[in-house]
DNA sequence: GTCGTCAACTCCTAATGAGGAGTAGAGTGC
DNA sequence: GCACTCTACTCCTCATTAGGAGTTGACGAC
């Protein structure tokens, strides 16, 4: 977990790139943990602008390409973000939690970890062909048709996307309802589609995975390329295992932590094998 | 979520680097969705090498450094794998289905999303400086002592390892005893602590998050750099609240998806406030 | 046959150079 | 005051060239 000393200040007029443990280490990564070590040392604070691409060059004598590979691998951990144009900025890691299983029930009174503070933005309502993650889900085939609600998340204050969201439903359900409008409804959406379909929710799977953000979630959310994604399905079915929706979030990976709180109940008779979890 | 075509067959000796939509994407960008094509239709198999890059330079009319970059961009999305010396090949994208909440309880009975089919090999028990994040989910000063046990699971065919864990213990309950040795021990570890401590595990509080992996962790998991992790950390504790264990486990990102099912408890009264989900 | 050497192949690092494209701000003309 | 242009600055793309380092397999000495 550690902090090799790979730079050193060797002349009045520009460090150096050695390491510290015989030079082993290419000089991008050198160059990257120094950087790495600024920033976790708050020299260079959150927001702030790194010194410009070739001003780096000059300060570790590397040529650019050298500068930009290491600037890259802190892009790639999201330490650091490029704007065209613009520069280089340290990113802030803010972490949203985000609680698992918070659809229902009283979860709905904590504010802070719902999305009541974000802005929703119903970008299309209406028919589509169900995608394959989501068919499968739902256990149709493939391109039948469902009616789909997209809608994209923003934080009310700096006006940033910080989710992607879709709800997935059974076209016998909402066909021809206000479901299939761009419009908020009236109530939680859970229950329009229990009055429509006259079933009740009663259980639910979700599917977490994290994964490579692709190039039209990277544009939306403000993802640098190769940006990871967190992405829940959530699929929820009747008593009688009829599917009343399907639903997706997308968040930012690294924006988001998923918090799960339960009581532990054990079987009646644990069994005794060695284990070590 | 689509595939345009990039490049297009236009000599019979090599094909000729064109965007379909008027050349507007770098050459980089074009040469990688090509691949990703190829592998995505098969013409590469998982496991399968790439031409060399001095190949695929030619076939793209070229440069090498070009082509290094548009093959790093697979390897940022995990689809493929680059060994020194050897050559790239195309990843394999098993996800390993991981239940959530699955230490405790009937999920046991379910061999197959459980880790028995994987070798744990024990490398460290003993007393430990608690890191941060551990420090901070057990609600005590950081570095304080506490018994740790690190463990790395190795697939039992492919000797792959495929998770890294570490269970940290405070230290009254866990000082002096069995625990503290290397070894495995004789039933399921909560057991173990629920006798040594006498009190029984009552809540938890997981906490899942996927974040880059730091280069030790890549190390032992066979990442590449910038590879990401999930990473849980599960807090224990008995009724009275106090912490009976801290676990954590980490696996390669694109590795594992979490399975949460459970049953839907509606509050006697669900709010009626509009909400999209 | 066995072992060690070596060559050929792979990916990795790095420098240099040139041009392109996006942004912001200073300056100008109206 | 307002709008426009122009410039300086930023990051981005790409070619060329050179050498280094890890792996594999063929070959020859023993």
């Amino acid at each position: 977990m550690r902090a090799e000393q790979f730079l050193l200040f060797a002349h009045h007029e520009a460090e150096t790139v050695t390491s510290g443990l015989g030079g082993f280490a290419p000089k991008y990564q050198q160059i990257a943990e120094e950087l790495r070590q600024d920033i976790r040392e708050g020299r260079y604070q959150p927001g702030e602008r790194l010194p410009a691409e070739t001003a780096l060059a000059e300060r570790f004598r590397v040529s650019l390409p050298t500068i930009r590979q290491a600037v890259g691998v802190l892009r790639a951990e999201g330490l650091a973000e490029s704007k065209h144009g613009i520069g280089t900025f340290v990113r802030q890691d803010h972490r949203l939690e985000r609680r698992s299983r918070h659809r229902y029930g009283r979860a709905r009174s904590d504010q802070k970890l719902l999305t009541s503070h974000l802005r929703h933005d119903i970008v299309f309502a209406g028919p589509e062909k169900a995608p394959a993650r989501i068919a499968e889900a739902m256990g149709i085939p493939e391109d039948t048709e469902v009616i789909t609600r997209r809608r994209v998340l923003y934080d009310q204050e700096t006006n940033s996307p910080e989710e992607i969201g879709a709800s997935y439903i059974p076209t016998d359900i909402a066909r021809g309802t206000s479901l299939e409008e761009r419009t908020v409804v009236p109530k939680a959406l859970f229950l329009c589609i229990e009055d429509l379909s006259g079933k009740r929710y009663h259980h639910a799977r979700d599917q977490w995975i994290a994964r490579n953000a692709t190039p039209e979630e990277a544009a939306t959310l403000g993802l640098p390329q190769g940006g990871q994604v967190m992405h829940v399905i959530h699929t929820a079915r009747a008593e009688d295992e009829t599917v009343l929706e399907v639903s997706e979030s997308i968040w930012p990976a690294d924006r988001v932590t998923i918090i799960d709180e339960y009581d532990i109940e054990q079987d009646e008779q644990a069994p005794d094998v060695p284990s070590q979890i």
